[in-house]
DNA sequence: ATTCTTACA
DNA sequence: TGTAAGAA
């Protein structure tokens, strides 16, 4: 398939697959014309690509990790390379202080809706009565 | 109609 | 990333 079906069917931007293969993530082959030619099983990385840009994660690690979550299933004790678990515990713990930053801001806008829906509630009473 | 590259805001 | 220009 070519990018525009690709991008409808991971529901990603065109302009961001094109990015990710500039990244070196998703590497299509290209037909006679030079239009990219994507394979299906394509769409579930792109789609995991973009969910991991979402979550924050830089594209340089992301491209380490794709290779690891491929074969996260056989990991061999003699190929664990200690330069690229550092990385990935550095990575980890950011994931973490954002996943406590997110959730105190949702609180504290989850605070906010219940104020105010109380408040909301509070004047049609009012009104009613 | 689609995609490609390059570049700017 | 969005978007636009010009070519294929």
């Amino acid at each position: 398939m070519r990018i525009g079906e690709l991008a409808k069917l991971s529901n990603t931007p065109t302009r961001s697959l094109r990015y990710y293969e500039e990244q070196g993530l998703i590497i299509p082959r290209r037909l006679e014309n030079g239009y990219r030619e994507y394979d299906p099983y394509l769409i579930d990385r792109a789609i995991q690509i973009r969910g991991l840009i979402d979550s924050g994660i830089p594209t340089k690690i992301i491209a380490l990790i794709l290779p690891c979550l491929d074969k996260a299933r056989g990991i061999v004790p003699e190929d664990i390379e200690p330069e690229l678990l550092a990385i990935l515990r550095d990575e980890r713990d950011r994931m973490t202080q954002r996943i406590e930053f997110l959730t105190r801001n949702r609180d504290s806008i989850a605070t906010y809706i219940d104020a105010a829906d109380e408040a909301l509630a509070r004047r049609t009473a009012g009104t009613a009565a």
